[in-house]
DNA sequence: GCACGAATAGAATATTTATTCCATGGCATG
DNA sequence: CATGCCATGGAATAAATATTCTATTCGTGC
């Protein structure tokens, strides 16, 4: 059947997949796309419900399995059941589990954060005001052109919102201070600015914020606290704390928000042009 | 049959079986006990397996399922297996039913990301080799310079890292091809690269990978699959995978796992020095 | 020590699930 | 344009597995 031992190992197995991956028929790199995704579910589900979730057929679905050179489905998922048993334990013991490693050790400090951000996308939920968010949404569905400003930690926000907004055709302008260039003056009328800044305030993103407010523009701010001074413009303020852990902050909860903004924005758009 | 219904999540089951496990029968309680030592071994195994290594006889263990409340041995089972792969199948449909009663609405779709995100970390924290992740903290921590490479979806975190670094006094460059210049030169012997892409995976950050490995330079990957073309680079391979919704994908995850890195590397650079 | 009921084991059955096979359709090659 | 090959889908079949049933055992109260 095939030229090839089955897999032992889940290593050989994703050497195996990497191997053959490329040149393979549309169905098969289906099937190879979909387990290289989510490997975990081969342990735990059947044929017919792997092959849907890939969206191809139980058949089409144990031929993969044989080009990867198992004699069958059941033969694959016992590989995967053998290596999964030991890495298994649920969400809250794995955690345990992962701490214990010690405290200064890479695991422990994963689990720390990790759940530093299950906590913050908790806090998110329950705190964040429809209302604004709705107001926010409406702005910046009705700009002209929408202008993105973060410095430091809140760069990387500046740029997913950028990276988001362009792939769904909507003018942005990213004001990155490459070159201490200086873009303001390609805020307009009609316009909206994003501003995000978190404590310690970036004192150029304050800046920009309260030179759009003068020129007439509204103002949407992503920020941390009800004492952030970007509510002094008259912002739009969503608000967003993450829990720290040490001195240390992720972004977990910002980026949901961020990227439900952005989504929200761009169907809203879609829906006007219709 | 029993006085009381299914248990319908992880904790109700302990509960249940912590209620009942006094006054059972001998082999009822055999039962109990195995299962309260090997719960992950209840997914991917049959009666038989469990019945065998509990000791008891497969209508026993039949028996015992039915006393914790369910129907049989395969409503049991599914339990511990919806609880281990989270449950694809009723995403799409919840989409679609969020387009359905009208709500695209921004508090809909935050909910939505929010959930995905709590998904994302929970499948983080559990399929994260601590093994892997060591390994990269300890090349990272012996590199003379970190280089930083990340397009499109993947620059926020390169971004962050770069942040993260730098805040720490730890010498790092950030390949951002601002004015397409390139800075491939700057990859001497003994550093290392921390390369960062999704499917679809970007052509350059994978051929800065390859020019790096090429160098003898190290190469540690953050990405989201078993396929994903670093591991041809023999890249020391941190994977997260982001639930999606829709066509969307958040990065709270992946930002978990950049900064717990970011922040090992740090102390154990710290501890080195003194 | 006997009779009764619960508990258990093992075999028989029903159901689910993997696997194979064959007919069809599309694509590239001659 | 015709021909052959390969991929694909769907149905038929085979295997594995859960589930139920019944005979037997073990313990308990009279």
């Amino acid at each position: 059947m095939n030229d090839r031992a089955a897999p032992a190992s889940l290593d050989e197995f994703r050497t195996r997949l990497t191997q053959i991956s490329e040149g393979l028929p549309k169905r098969m790199r289906q099937c190879a796309d979909f387990v290289a995704r989510h490997p975990e579910r081969i342990a735990v589900s059947t044929v017919a419900e792997l092959s849907q979730a890939a969206g191809v057929q139980p058949s089409a679905f144990m031929r993969f399995c044989q080009i990867m050179g198992f004699s069958g489905f059941s033969q694959m998922q016992k590989l995967f059941r053998e290596s999964y048993a030991q890495r298994w334990p649920d969400y809250r013991t794995r955690l345990e589990n992962l701490r214990a490693a010690g405290s200064g050790s890479p695991s422990a400090l994963l689990a720390e954060f990790v759940e530093a951000g299950r906590l913050s996308l908790e806090n998110l939920a329950r705190t964040v005001e429809a209302a604004t968010l709705e107001k926010a949404v409406e702005a910046l569905s009705q700009a002209r052109m929408i202008h993105l400003v973060g410095m430091k930690r809140a760069f990387p926000v500046a740029c997913y919102l950028s990276y988001a907004f362009d792939n769904m055709d909507i003018p942005s302008l990213l004001h990155d201070r490459v070159g201490n260039l200086d873009h303001r003056h390609a805020i307009l009328p009609g316009d909206v600015l994003v501003a995000i800044t978190f404590a310690p305030y970036s004192h150029e993103t304050l800046e920009l914020a309260s030179f759009a407010r003068d020129k007439g523009c509204e103002v949407v701010a992503l920020t941390d606290a009800m004492n952030s001074p970007l509510h002094r413009v008259g912002a739009t303020a969503l608000m967003v704390s993450e829990v720290d852990v040490g001195a240390f902050r992720a972004l977990s909860a910002t980026f949901s928000l961020a990227v439900a903004l952005a989504v929200a924005v761009g169907t809203r758009r879609n829906a006007a042009m219709e």
